[in-house]
DNA sequence: GATGAATGAGGGTTCATTCAT
DNA sequence: GATGAATGAACCCTCATTCAT
């Protein structure tokens, strides 16, 4: 049966799509070996035959996903753009992106209540990385001469503070949304979460 | 067997910690019953005489911690402080409390990747939430007043603002140390992330 | 708690009482101890204080039964009528007492399922009997010397064939009403089935 | 392991003969999953590989027994005899049936004590039976024209009084032999017990 | 490359029963 | 007579994985 009878690489391709589906939907261990298998239209022993194991697809998926993303920020070009504009740029595509690939988050969520054990296998990943901290240097830099920004900023830590105010909006809405009593995934909320985040990055940083 | 003969409270009380840790260390899905049972020094059979099962095992360790964190920020007394001082102690109590309590972050992940299942059967955690909203108004509110804060600043936004500069950091640093090649939970870096996410709120809100 | 404090007949009643039900509504093996107690109002240790065990709970349940339907069975008082009167009468009362006395059924069913395990250990049930096989007899030899009877009838077969009518319709409601699409427990449909069984075992007898 | 390596259609066929031996003895509640896979000499996970669980093995097993009581009934090929001799075939096949087979009993003892709710997700059940009341109405009708008969005998109604006489005997011989103190299941008692069923039926019927 | 059948180790949960008071 | 707390053995079921074809 499946849909593509002998076609290697759309199995594959499409073990992948169903595994990411799976993984950000129930996590690592929530996730389901024959779900994942009965999605892609494939045998069970194909994961097997080209993945290895749950653990190394999840790996899979997980690469896939920082390659994705680091690859649309890339795409954005912020290297040749005015700082204060860079920045916004930024603050806005890290919003927008988590936004529109739930999947992300659940999938971190997950490998960090795993300790990171898996990414630990990896051998890509950090190189992946280099290139966003060297931007995002450069641009606090060029930002900080022009008297536009504070002074002693670093970048790293910038990365994790514009990445948290969307992410931990998004990957607790449903406990935060209980507590306030305020349903955080309605479209207002939603544009109204985009404008403070913007404002507060950019007053956090300003001179 | 056992530790406490025929003590309800501190059988109940073990169990209750001993889930805990190990719904902190593993999440909802990965914990096992038996190793609970196992850790609080009771029968298993007593998990579910006292909790009725283990997701509502889950749910009162939830509700615990929250109740913990909430008593521990009205213990600060922000009310009767200057706005600024207020603002900035509430900033390194959230710091400071995720560090000293890193279950927090395992429990709220697990349950968010959960889709905030079991959170939804619990009666009391809404209101235990609405002082805390109203404590945060009013301190913005008079340090708008004052001259000290910008207008506009809702106090929820805030408050996830403030939560998520620590929360993610911490949560996420399996992964992020090992994107970045860094040590985050190294000393020297939980100092400077400390520095960081301080000057960055009070800049974020001022005017 | 519970209802009467130390009034040991009534608890032991209402155990009982309960326990009849639970058994009738689940068999032996279906049957919650808890649900028994509870029921009952009585602290679920007392039940083994009264009675033993579930085992030995259920024989005192299995032996009060058939002591009412005899005991009913003996005001009939079928030794003074005529004889073809007497049997009208027994096959009436056979059916009526069932229908309303449907624990008798899931009790027999339970306890034939175990193959008469429980009643092995009963001590009073035998001589409980010989009184109705006497009576059936003398109605037989009566009826057949004055010729309304055809010979060669056996008590035993012939309160077993009367049961059986009766029984059978009743304990097995549920499959016969799904496997032939009636409602066989519906006031029409048992009208019908007591004027059946009536004329049914006055002809099979009859000379 | 196992007996027949890799041969489905066995492996399937032995888990459904274990399974009816097993919920034979000790009806569904009492049933062991464990014991019936090891009957079968297969792996307990193959038990729900077919059949999805206990509940929808024992339906399996349940459409299997009245498929198999139908199928021997239909061969009988009453249409074409005469109405009497049509009767009293039916009565001695429903007799030695249920003594041939005696897992039939228990089968819907358990099934009733449930209250037929396996049967109730029967989609194959009901049509199975419609041949049967056909068959008993014609010979009915035509023994009613020949003068056999007396009039106004309801097929279904017959048909259960038929089964009746032998299920109840048979069910209940646990009990009934305690009760009435004789061995019921001894070779000369079920003799006996043939004999005044077939005569008791045909004479219930007789005009 | 691809498949259905098979595996064994545990998963959470339930039960009748007994202990200590 | 009466109570709540405690026990351990099973029970049904699920899972990731591998075998035979």
């Amino acid at each position: 049966m499946g849909t593509g009878v002998r076609d290697p690489q759309r199995t594959r391709r499409r073990i992948l799509d169903a595994a990411k589906a799976e993984f950000a939907r129930h996590g690592l261990g929530g996730a389901r070996v024959d779900r994942i298998a009965a999605a892609a239209g494939a045998n069970k022993r194909m994961l097997y035959y080209y993945f290895g194991g749950k653990d190394d697809l999840f790996l899979a998926v997980l690469e896939e996903a920082y390659r994705d993303i680091r690859s649309a920020e890339h795409a954005l070009d912020l290297e040749h753009a005015d700082p204060r504009a860079a920045l916004r740029r930024l603050v806005d595509f890290s919003w927008r992106y988590l936004l529109q690939h739930p999947q992300l988050q659940s999938l971190l969520a997950s490998e960090n209540l795993d300790h990171g054990r898996n990414l630990a296998r990896s051998r890509h990943v950090r190189e992946l990385h280099s290139p966003l901290v060297a931007m995002l240097r450069d641009i606090l830099q060029r930002g900080e001469r022009m008297g536009l920004f504070r002074s002693g900023i670093d970048p790293v830590q910038l990365y994790i503070s514009i990445a948290a105010e969307g992410y931990f909006y998004l990957s607790n809405c449903h406990t935060l949304s209980r507590i306030f009593g305020r349903d955080l995934m309605a479209p207002r909320a939603l544009a109204a979460r985009a404008r403070h985040v913007r404002a507060f990055v950019l007053n956090a940083t300003r001179r």
